[in-house]
DNA sequence: CGCAAATGCGCAAACGTTTTCCATGCCGGA
DNA sequence: TCCGGCATGGAAAACGTTTGCGCATTTGCG
């Protein structure tokens, strides 16, 4: 057996030892594989050859720092990361790779120093531009200090600044697609069961649908929107209150995933048909909940992947000067499963 | 309002400017800055006042060019990045973020051409080092042309090959955990119900226990393990079969925590009292299933955190030449709630 | 066949650092 | 007074690319 371990390739290659192998100059064999510059066909065919049975690959170090582009982007998740940014995350993460362009992961855990540090070291990696998400879909106050000419995108959670790129997901739209849904399927008593008043989500999406069912010349079954947490156990307990307060309920709309399916156990248990007495909507597409859920819950599908995808795609834009400032909303799915 | 956008700094300062306004040579002031080399202290205090003042940041790419360390390494995640890689991906963020090391995130989905495609780009941009993740612990095949001299950590699913570096969560332990947990507490018929037998994670964590039940001179309840899916649904299922065939079972032992969740479902709906009657025992310590179900639920906590901050020490260890090849097993915990 | 234009390719600068080597200048000691 | 040695800091090479410039050499056309 050989010295060398297993698995590894010979040291590295640089472009000389290209150019000596096909007798030119460093110079020459930089244009003959970059495909810039004049000359003679079989020059280039010469090049080509050595690197590639030389196995070259260009240093992209080297090429960054002449360059000045890094073929990086920075992608900040404020929220620790999590069951929302993961599909943001992954989708940028495709949009991106399929160009050359590679993403830095920087977890901030919601603090501010480590978010500085992070951006201070994106900085000088010479980031090319930097995606920002975060769990909440609150807006949060722009990133501080960020040098001239290296563009951000917000994604999920918008910038308060409205000059700033965010792309976030239409919980109006939404929300019109679970109301449309109930109100064509024949419901009218529609019960609203959601998370805590102070997160945007839950505030939005409450308004939202109380000015949807107004406009059917409805209201909430229970005459207001229930707010408390994103549990399944407060789903349990928010659907007995209702079943109290509004008996002819035939309807309940949830705030998220969590919320729908202990609102379904609670009707289960109490031997109330679901969904042929009540249908019940979640939010979030969470298959974990939605396809364990009996029955498996219909949903509204919060695109993330796609904001994600749009995020990037949006940075490409920015990095290349052709910016499109402002917030930019991707509509949600309506997935029908067998309890609505 | 100037003509530069909110939020900016001024243009890049280099190293150069910084040794202008210092009144010495580059080469002088990159000494003074590294703390390198001999001069003067006040020399010193010049330069690092002048870089202050024009709040210099070196430029990485031109330093890892001539160091040929990129401070960087490379986490390849096979499976899609999902509930069990971000825990590990987040410990080695951790861990590395710790240093001045950034993370790569390069999310093949499991598909062979994707992981070439990344590990080139990674070679290309000259990573100090590679995390290998994947959702499964099933041991995958090494990763194929790394160069020489970039180590490569394997964390939660192992690389086939025992000299290489791999962090893996400790099964057997953990079962062992769950074993002594249901037998001092008086349990002595326990039935096991798992995912697919052709998971490591589910043949794995069934042979072991097994063992331990001999070990105490018992058996299976129903004398075997019941292998099926991951799901809840499947715990309901298998649930009733080993009610069916042991009715005197008074445990389970469950391979991850939505079957054990979907089994305290079935024995709750069958009116047997969890814990009173029989014990239930998840595995994985997922929040959003031990939490929500009716008793919560005891499970055994595969710390995948800790693996990923274990696999980014070793990592940092082998960058450093202070290699420890081979298989290192991270202890579970036990999580006591309700069920158990 | 001669001249201008086009082509092909090498040279060297540049990107922003780090580091090696070398030239000062100053000290003390002989 | 002269010299060795040390402290200080400058010049320049190096890392591996890309690219502007200019010199040959070929080509085109009259």
């Amino acid at each position: 057996m050989s010295g060398r371990s297993r698995n590894t390739t010979r040291a590295r290659v640089t472009l000389s030892d290209v150019a000596e192998l096909a007798g030119v100059s460093v110079g020459t064999a930089s244009r003959a594989l970059s495909g810039n510059g004049r000359m003679r066909p079989e020059t280039r065919r010469r090049v080509k050859d050595a690197a590639q049975s030389l196995d070259f690959r260009p240093n992209q170090q080297a090429q960054s720092l002449h360059t000045g582009r890094s073929w990086t982007v920075g992608l900040i998740t404020t929220d620790g990361i999590g069951r929302f940014s993961i599909p943001v995350l992954l989708g940028a993460e495709d949009a991106l790779g399929a160009g050359r362009i590679s993403v830095l992961l920087c977890d901030t855990r919601g603090d501010l120093i480590r978010e500085r540090h992070h951006l201070q070291n994106l900085m000088d990696r010479r980031v090319d531009g930097i995606i920002v998400t975060g769990r909440r879909t609150d807006p949060r106050p722009p990133l501080p200090g960020v040098h001239d000419g290296v563009p951000v995108v917000y994604a999920l959670s918008p910038s308060t600044d409205p000059l700033d790129i965010s792309i976030v997901s239409d919980d109006e739209q939404g929300c019109g697609l679970a109301v449309e849904h109930l109100l064509s399927s024949g419901r009218a008593r529609i019960a609203h069961v959601t998370g805590p008043a102070h997160h945007a989500a839950a505030a939005d999406r409450a308004r939202f649908t109380e000015r949807l069912l107004n406009d059917a010349s409805l209201g909430f079954a229970t005459g207001r929107a229930h707010f408390g947490d994103w549990s399944e156990a407060w789903g349990r307990r928010a659907a007995e209150t209702v079943l109290r307060a509004a008996p002819d309920t035939d309807a309940f709309f949830c705030g998220n995933d969590q919320i729908a399916r202990g609102v379904t156990d609670t009707l289960r248990e109490r031997g109330v048909r679901v969904p042929d007495q009540v249908a019940v909507v979640g939010y979030d597409n969470w298959d974990a909940m939605t396809l364990a859920s009996r029955p498996p819950l219909t949903t509204v599908d919060v695109d993330l992947t796609e904001i994600g995808r749009i995020a990037a795609l949006r940075l490409l834009e920015a990095i290349d000067e052709k910016s499109s400032p402002g917030l930019h909303r991707v509509p949600c799915r309506l997935i029908v499963r067998d309890s609505a």
